[in-house]
DNA sequence: CACTATAGTTAGTCCTGGCTAACCTATTGC
DNA sequence: GCAATAGGTTAGCCAGGACTAACTATAGTG
């Protein structure tokens, strides 16, 4: 079955966490999202069997090449539309957390519609409100 | 506690099916929505108990003053997001599937934000594409 | 009048995805 | 060497929000 808003979000996390530090434990991904260690055990269960997040030989956190990919391109879908929001005048705060619940919901389609528009736009203007 | 996509799913669906007919009646929701009839008339009753939505003298499903309020703010973001993506080149069965998604999750603000943009974008180009 | 169809409700189930409590295991420090 | 700490898992609970099954009530029709 696809991926929910909720494993999409462990997958995000992981991803970002690993550019941080190549020792990445289910401790620190309960920290980052703010959810206890039992939540973030059984979530990993799953991202585990569904083959998207795997233990490296030392036990850390990696993710697989699926689940990479998942994670990119919702991390992607973060940025870009955080970046997007701030650019039409949004406080940067409020911006990332719209991004990031919008980025589990938007379809391919409209996302790399809004991303082209996104590039034709800010070539115009760079950093401009509206 | 604050309206959940469910309920507010349900209003706007109610606010809609208003515009056609005074006479509303949960089995028209449920139809509209593809749920079951008892799953309506439970998400019905915690929306008659938060004083959302009540029933006519004969029995017809009315939004209340506050009920309106949030479905007409919903389903301005539905509408408008809607055309947004059109606009930028989306497929409309799929800007309307996006659009009823994220309409849930916009803040206030993001959406004021994106709408100026829109207003500003239409109005130098209507109906063009990037 | 009785039968049937329609609308709505009640009861109980399932899944997702949080939570706490309690446990296991490994490291660490006295 | 043994207790304390840290990380992880297991078990069981709860809320949201869908479902089916089964009941009730009302209305139309032979």
């Amino acid at each position: 079955m696809a991926l929910q808003e909720s494993g999409e979000m462990y997958l995000e996390t992981i991803y970002v966490l690993s550019q941080k530090s190549d020792e990445v434990r289910a401790i620190d991904v309960g920290e980052y999202m703010g959810f206890s260690k039992p939540s973030v055990s059984r979530a990993l269960g799953l991202l585990r069997e569904e083959g998207l997040v795997k233990n490296d030989p030392n036990g850390y956190l990696k993710l697989t090449k699926a689940g990479e990919i998942h994670a990119k391109r919702i991390y992607e879908r973060h940025t870009l539309l955080t970046q997007l929001f701030i650019n039409l005048g949004v406080d940067p705060k409020i911006a990332a957390e719209d991004a990031c619940r919008i980025e589990h919901y938007i379809s391919d389609e409209t996302f790399d519609a809004v991303k082209a528009h996104a590039k034709e736009f800010g070539k115009k203007k760079p950093g401009e409100k509206s």
